[in-house]
RNA sequence: GUCCCGGUAGCUCAGCAGGAUAGAGCAUCGGAUUCCUAAUCCGAAGGUCGGAGGUUCGAAUCCUCUCCGGGACACCA
């Protein structure tokens, strides 16, 4: 609709616009400063020009008021504009966002080692990543998810250590753990599970451990990826870091030929700080074993050859200063590293009553992303994380989450959705009968409402464009406190503009609903 | 020390490719229901936009400096 409006002034005036929504409505549906900027070059005042610019506009059928004030130019869109929007998104509500992107990109997410289930940080990151998946689709985008595992490192051995001196604990024997090893619950219910499907040979001695970490290993992607499952999250394609190493002979050529690679201290070191890194780094220790930066390199090419036009990753915010080196790796094997985006998802803060408590995955002293989709349901987990930009802190107390009220916006969205649908049910009525009512006179209010459920498909673009799915769940809010209010102040059941009105709340719902759906979250019609 | 994120109402946060009187939710206080769900709505109160300079017609927004909070600075993944 934007794109629209904005094209109609720019081919009237011949220049570029710029159009923006007015900070208050009154001021009408679209606005633009356009004439503050031509003030200087015709050395006239603005509001003069902008008073001209009016005159110029008003001809066009789309309007129903262009008004000059202070310098800004104001547009109401007409009703036949709007009624004529409002009937396409009736009639092909899965149509509603027009597709704009053409480009195939690849969204890799979560990648959670394997070494522990899903706690709440994790579920930022992929609720963020399922987000911007399911806009960028509805947007046209050829996007594939990916996770990428590391079931490769000291960690998945980590991982078989503990199991196995957890079994042994419960055993009865004495036992000493080393530092970084999981203590977790998990750990134990791995070790009871592992001795009745292995056998308890495997606690013997550490000789199992190898056996018992690949697979304890295999048992925590899988309930991973339950978890992913039970908040509505899916991927296209698991990459195991340990299968990548087959290509590391040749990677390495790649990068030796093009002088990325060097031996200092009998390690060899990426030339990294030619690409703007800090340092250089080891991939290859002393003693032969590649590090981590050096699957991920292989990772990455990988990637890069299989030729997407960008590859979107969502890293933890910890991961910041690892971009730079990665960054480095794929300009030295040949590719452009701009194509190469890095989402970063800032630490979540969990809040306890007024207590402040860490996360700690390898201390086992963490929340379960699980337990909270459980108290909370997926919906309100989801809706949480994505209403906030995903590079500041969030910080929220779980025992607000725990309360199903109307402190949670959710219940508010879905409220004013399921008020359409029982106003409908009251009147026996279905969204596809009132498609083609034609909106004539209607009030203020009620053209201004419409032209905010019409809305969504502008904010979509934008939230998906600046990686920014907040900019939905807080237009799904104000278009939901907008429906309340106007249903407070408007019967719309034995009212003579009762059609007219059951299309417009028709709208409002089928706009909620999408809006929803491309977060992840179930439209309630009753609640 | 270097780098990243942040500092806006009591709390949690929007707004920041400069633009109209700085917004929302929660919390607080006061009101609204013979009528489509009051799980709602209306109203009140609440602000030196961390601080100081600068850029200009105009700065919460851009630049510099500075203070405060969080995080990252591995041959761990």
């Amino acid at each position: 609709m934007k794109n629209r409006v904005l094209s109609v002034i720019e081919k009237r005036l011949g220049k570029k616009v710029v159009l923006e929504k007015p900070k208050d409505k009154k001021f009408g549906h679209y606005a633009t400063p356009v004439a503050f900027s031509m003030a200087k070059e015709l050395r006239k005042p603005p509001f003069e020009i902008a008073k001209e610019l009016c005159e110029k506009l008003k001809s066009e059928e789309i309007f129903a008021e262009v008004e000059p004030l202070k310098g800004y130019i104001n547009f109401r869109l007409s009703e036949d504009f709007l009624d004529s929007y409002a009937t396409a998104v009736l009639k092909n509500p899965e149509r509603i966002i027009s597709p704009i992107g053409n480009e195939k990109i690849l969204l890799e997410f979560v990648s959670a080692n394997p070494t522990g289930p899903l706690h709440i940080g994790h579920a930022r990151g992929a609720v963020i990543g399922d987000a911007l998946y399911r806009m960028g689709k509805a947007l046209g985008y050829e996007i594939k998810r990916e996770y990428y595992i590391n079931d490769h490192g000291s960690q998945v051995y980590k991982l078989g250590l503990s199991i196995y001196l957890a079994g042994r604990e419960s055993m009865g024997h004495e036992v000493t753990w080393p530092e970084g090893c999981y203590r977790g619950e998990y750990v134990y219910d791995l070790a009871r599970d592992a001795m009745e499907t292995l056998g308890r040979d495997h606690f013997v001695d550490e000789s199992s451990v190898s056996r018992l970490a690949e697979w304890g290993k295999d048992r925590m992607m899988e309930l991973i990826v339950r978890d992913l499952e039970k908040v509505g999250i899916y991927f296209d394609s698991f990459v195991s870091e340990k299968s990548l190493y087959d290509m590391w002979p040749k990677v390495r050529t790649v990068l030796e030929e093009r002088e990325a690679l060097y031996e200092k201290d009998s390690k060899i070191w990426l030339r990294s700080t030619r690409f703007g890194d800090e340092k250089d780094r080891v991939v290859v220790r002393e003693d032969g074993r590649p590090t981590y930066l050096a699957g991920d390199i292989i990772y990455h090419y990988q990637k890069f050859k299989r030729s997407f036009d960008r590859y979107i990753n969502i890293w933890g915010a910890d991961h910041h200063g690892y971009i730079a080196r990665v960054k480095a790796a794929i300009e030295f094997l040949g590719f452009d590293s701009s194509k190469l985006e890095i989402v970063l998802a800032q630490m979540v803060s969990l809040l306890k009553g007024s207590e402040p408590f860490k996360m700690s995955k390898r201390a086992g002293n963490y929340i379960l992303m699980s337990d909270v989709v459980e108290e909370i349901g997926k919906d309100a987990l989801r809706f949480m994380f994505l209403s906030k930009k995903s590079d500041t802190h969030l910080e929220f107390d779980v025992e607000t989450l725990k309360q199903q009220d109307a402190s949670n916006p959710v219940y508010y969205i879905n409220y004013a959705h399921a008020r359409v649908y029982s106003l409908f049910e009251k009147a026996g009525a279905e969204f596809g009968d009132v498609i083609e009512v034609e909106l004539k006179n209607m009030n203020e209010e009620a053209k201004d409402l419409l032209f905010s459920a019409l809305l969504l498909p502008e904010v979509v673009e934008e939230a998906f464009l600046k990686r920014e799915a907040n900019r939905v769940t807080d237009y799904l809010k104000a278009l939901a406190a907008q429906f309340h209010r106007f249903y407070n102040e408007n019967r719309v059941l034995g009212s003579q503009k009762e059609r007219e009105l059951m299309k417009l709340f028709a709208t409002v719902a089928v706009s909620i609903n999408k809006g929803l759906e491309l977060l992840g979250i179930e439209a309630k019609k009753r609640m």
